[in-house]
DNA sequence: TAGCTCAGTTGGTTAGAGCAGCTGACTCTT
DNA sequence: AAGAGTCAGCTGCTCTAACCAACTGAGCTA
């Protein structure tokens, strides 16, 4: 029954043809709209709001959720974590996903990105090369995520780049987490630029071999130093 | 606090390693445990059930969930119906998405593919041809995921393929209850046989276009017919 | 006019009661 | 003695009722 109800707000949602950002009913009007008491419309709530399905926001109301893929992160984030705990390599099969998915992605890619995301991409990696020379010397995370975006944008399809982030913040957050991955900021920039110059000049092989290398890389130092699961 | 506790109870599992199946402390025993009431641990344990990362069985216990791709696939469905509804082409990116993925993932599985999953492929081709030489004459969508699914096993990833089943499930489940597409059962047949040839016989660009190739089939099939969203 | 205050709305949390599904031990029948 | 039926107990499910907390907006005050 409990089930039923979530399907019954979601389908509240469809007919109404309720976009993201669209206020729905409050939790009295559920209720009687529903013919449930205020818990059962609260669990259902909860759980839509799990899926990102649905916002809600204390003392203001309930709204249509964005519906990205956040969720996916977090549940992968979760999953990842749990079966590493548990001695699996799951980071690591994270991170093959992540790689075969841009593999593919970047052949379909290779000399069809529009001149704008070019030049965005070119500040990014310049964003990069300052950032690696700083006192600190490491890459930022959120311009390594921004290139990733970038570099896919030009597909011209939302949903696939959202996927692309949702794998990438999982597995940022796992690393973090749980191990301490040092960088190599010198070769995380040529690595970004020679991707970028490949897919500017249409190579397919070499874009694909780009993206390998960078992957490589990667791996490389996560099965190094990843040797203690049981952190 | 309610996203504190859904956080304390995934803490829970991961702590005491628990992997998917082990019994979960009780309602009660959790409401001791985390000092707050029922109403709270039942909202935290449903959002955690939506996730996947929990499962509840009526007048049994709770339990640590599969923790599966399941809930994403999900999520996905409703966000590409809700999307079709408000006149989205949602269901197009979202079998660009499965091609897109398809496509690099056959690239590096060509030539690799372990007998056993050779073997069974080629069965699933057979009772494809089968069901579509049958009175009905459709290939049953269970042999279509089959054979999608076992295809990518070889790459010896599990948390790819399960991914890929997500992909398949929610777009199987939109294209079913949003737009009849009718199937033509013999071009579908000779798609699947010819993938399985290629990727037997290890030609990779042979590969990629039979998946392109069946992928442009679908797509085809799908904006002939998907002239009317607001069905 | 600018700022504050307060009442009203909305979601958040708690408490207690009874309902419903499942298990396992006990009892009665064969 | 073996089997089937029954019942007590756990478990999660739903409801009611009350109060707490966050936010909004109208009205008051300076």
């Amino acid at each position: 029954m409990a089930r039923d109800l979530q399907e019954q707000i979601k389908k509240l949602i469809v007919d109404r043809r309720l976009p993201p950002g669209a206020s729905l009913p409050t939790e009295p009007e559920l209720m009687e709209l529903l013919g449930v008491s205020r818990n059962s419309v609260r669990e259902a709530l909860k759980a839509l709001q799990a899926m990102g399905i649905v916002e809600i926001r204390h003392g203001f109301g309930t709204y249509v959720g964005p519906m990205s893929m956040a969720p996916m992160a977090e549940g992968l984030a979760f999953r990842t974590v749990a079966g590493h705990y548990r001695g699996e390599d799951s980071l690591l099969q994270l991170l093959e996903l992540r790689e075969a998915v841009e593999t593919g992605l970047v052949a379909r890619l290779a000399g069809r990105v529009p001149d704008a995301d070019l030049a965005e991409l070119d500040a990014l990696v310049g964003q990069m090369e300052k950032e690696a020379a700083s006192p600190d010397g490491t890459v930022a995370a959120a311009t390594d995520r921004a290139f990733h975006a970038t570099l896919y944008r030009g597909l011209g399809n939302p949903l696939l780049v959202e996927v692309m982030e949702a794998f990438w913040e999982a597995f940022h957050r796992v690393r973090t987490d749980l191990v301490d991955v040092p960088q190599d900021p010198g070769v995380t920039c040529r690595q970004h630029r020679e991707i970028l110059d490949a897919v500017r000049s249409g190579e397919v092989i070499r874009a694909e071999r780009a993206i390998r290398d960078h992957f490589g890389n990667i791996r490389l130092r996560l099965t190094a130093t990843d040797r203690n699961p049981t952190a």
